[in-house]
DNA sequence: CTTTTGATTATTGTCGACAATTGTGGTTTT
DNA sequence: AAAACCACAATTGTCGACAATAATCAAAAG
């Protein structure tokens, strides 16, 4: 199970888990990358009515994952090389200056937990030496972590609420499962030094 | 009439004209920031039914100009000084990069497109010197021709489509019509010199 | 044979009504 | 008198049907 998101509150409404299951079906590509949306068919595949089904399309929209257009009807957003390179440097401007904000407006107690967690991951890696996956997993709890202590609603839900499901949909397509990781953990430890100071 | 976004098409749906008004609305005012939306109240003032009207305020929420609670209802966002900055440090963050990638990105006839439109403004600016509504404009004008040129659809959708709207509103709300205005020019002269290189 | 035009079909946009949930006011109980 | 509880009203979420627009395919004209 992936780490959920913290900027969520819990799906309440039937659009919301449909949404969230859409979601997952399109960043894990269960549905094809630049394929057309048939909302009679999805709403007939998830036994919803029409109207619930576009809310639940609306949500996807707000994180770039779909593509409406007036009259015509959705599609999955498609994975390019330069739709890849456009996220990473847009994500690297919200987060580095989250990170930035991050130096500036933790508390004390924020810096501490982080370097706890970091102790932890430490002794994680030493016993599953060579296992990606909770590298990788470590790597964006590091990440949220950061970014929710700039303490900026916008760069927050930016980073997190949208861009986030759209980087782990190409990180599944392109099966770019943690190329750096072994470089990732040494980063994080020089980051939040920096960020005590 | 506002220098239109240039990243939006033309409304063709109900829902989207409708859109666009509240837009307008809450932007200049006239919905009070922090109030409460009745759906049946401006279902009822639009004379439109409810579906449609809620499709309008997805859009506002894309937008950030709503915030929706399940079961709750919605409201418009509130101005706060806080607010204020995290939004001006986003747009910094975004701003930023897109001019960099404007530096790297756009073609010697965006370059000299944008010359001419600065010795345009200087020339207007001879004329209706200290009238600093011009200005303002030919600033909005600026910035979206540097953020167009980093040809980055991700910033460009995210600048201009999202937190394009929320910026104006805060000017209006505030009352910030141009404190920077004439220093504006100048900075232009410069960046545009620094982005030829 | 190609192209254009027209009718047909399928999909999306919009509507009004019902169901579910929340907030409110009054009543009862401690 | 204060707090908890219950019923009522209002608002939101969901549904199915109709209207409007776009895509498709066949037929006719060039």
């Amino acid at each position: 199970m992936l780490l959920q998101n913290p900027t969520k509150q819990a799906a309440v409404t039937t659009a919301d888990k449909v949404f969230e299951q859409l979601q997952h079906a399109i960043v894990e590509g269960d549905m094809a990358a630049g394929s057309k949306i048939s909302e009679p068919e999805l709403a007939k595949h998830y036994q919803i009515s029409r109207s619930t089904l576009r809310e639940a399309l609306n949500r996807l929209e707000k994180c770039h994952l779909i593509e409406r257009k007036a009259n015509v009807g959705s599609r999955v957003v498609d994975c390019t090389i330069e739709g890849l390179l456009e996220l990473y440097i847009t994500r690297e401007a919200l987060e580095g200056m989250a990170c930035r904000q991050a130096a500036l407006n933790m508390t004390d107690e924020e810096i501490a937990h982080m370097q706890d967690m970091l102790a932890q991951h430490a002794g994680d890696k030493a016993l599953q030496d060579g296992v990606a996956y909770y590298q990788e997993e470590g790597d964006v709890d590091f990440h949220y972590k950061v970014i929710l202590g700039s303490h900026n609603q916008q760069l927050i839900n930016l980073i997190c609420g949208q861009l986030y499901h759209l980087v782990r949909m190409y990180r599944c397509q392109f099966g770019m499962h943690s190329p750096r990781a072994t470089r990732a953990f040494t980063e994080h430890s020089n980051i939040i030094q920096a960020i005590s100071d």
